[in-house]
DNA sequence: ATATATATTTAGATTAATCTAAATATATAT
DNA sequence: ATATATATTTAGATTAATCTAAATATATAT
């Protein structure tokens, strides 16, 4: 049996360890989750013992596959979740994370599969991140941050990189959402800040957006 | 803050003691929710120490108005995710238990509010059992065992008192489902079976049977 | 009314997850 | 290459929830 804590350990190192694969600090996983390093320490040292992940003292932790097939199951749970409480429930997006905290422990096979099935198997979350299938495969999406596109192309927006409720709220108020077309009129050498079209209006965003927002060259 | 071992002794204490305002004895505590009798003692200190409950040495727990308030809200959100469960992801009545009893400690006041909207607000689970409004209100509804029911009377399912899964996979064997409707043809004296009219087809059940199904007089 | 059985509580230990403070590695600066 | 700073681990304590075994109340039988 695996605790909420320890699956909450697995997640963290999956993230901050790009799918878990690179090996991660004990600070950075002290900073993650809150903690300090040396409460990290014990749970890793249990993580190791339980076969979840690859560990040597002062040298950092990874994922064992066993570990990342953990952490690739919490993140499709988190996102079908996300995907019900925004689609079903009207949640704005800035408010489903929380809730999709909690949702992502519930254990159930069926459930899972009942919710995706009832979901129509969607592929991305609100947010623009992939969803696992069943078997934990993930299906990349090619996109690009704004800010790396080049004047005058057609752009869709596809995701975040940062999703901080302040973040998607400047978003939601300036109608961007998943799936708005844009436009690149001009960049501001300066501040790298970016002249976008939007439904016919002109916005300019400076370079912190730019940097955070996901779109795909239409 | 209420932990989530807090949560379900208060609502062991709501069901053992008819909404908790009868007393209910620590054995009976620890039955119901399998630990020892010492146990319990310590987490009704707590309880009582924390306001939910009032509790004196050795004569037994109730629950204050806060308590019930708790219950109150843990068996709405029980019973609601329960509806979701059978109603939007195909899951038969002997299998939502379970997962509800995972689905009723998620916190988030919205999800619940929103929930019962997308639900359109049921007023009964899948096993007939009310769900408390927001407020706590809990709808009664006037029904009876099927063995207190007269020779000839024609009765509509309404609820089951047992909600074990060997039971609920009998009456979905005999098409028995909230809803059905029967009529008492006739009662044996000796064993106190029943005989029973369904879509007109005969059946006779046992006296255990009769004592666990609730019916409401059409 | 007293002895006996049953229920409940208390004392002290255990496990998971956490912490602080001290000890020890590793990384960085000169 | 050595001193210093930073990161990590260890030792020992704490909290919530649990347990076993012994102690104590309460209930029951005669």
């Amino acid at each position: 049996m695996i605790t909420l804590t320890e699956e909450n350990y697995i997640k963290a190192i999956y993230h901050l360890g790009k799918q878990g694969s690179i090996t991660v600090s004990t600070n950075a996983i002290a900073k993650e989750m809150d903690t300090k390093a040396s409460s990290v320490t014990d749970m890793v040292k249990k993580l190791s013992d339980k076969n979840y992940a690859d560990y040597k003292k002062y040298q950092g932790v990874s994922l064992t596959e066993e570990g990342k097939k953990i952490a690739i199951n919490i993140v499709r749970k988190h996102r079908l979740w996300e995907v019900f409480l925004a689609e079903k429930l009207n949640f704005s997006w800035d408010e489903i994370h929380e809730v999709a905290e909690q949702l992502e422990h519930i254990k159930s096979e069926k459930l899972i599969q009942q919710l995706d099935a009832f979901l129509k198997y969607p592929t991305h979350d609100p947010h623009g991140d992939p969803i696992p299938d069943e078997s934990g495969r993930i299906k990349k999406i090619d996109k690009i941050l704004l800010s790396q596109a080049q004047i005058g192309a057609r752009c869709i927006c596809v995701g975040v990189k940062d999703s901080s409720s302040e973040f998607l709220k400047y978003l939601d108020k300036n109608n961007i959402a998943l799936g708005t077309n844009l436009k690149i009129i001009s960049k501001e050498p300066f501040d790298h800040s970016i002249a976008i079209k939007i439904n016919a209006k002109e916005l300019i965003v400076s370079s912190t957006i730019a940097n955070n927002l996901f779109v795909k060259i239409a």
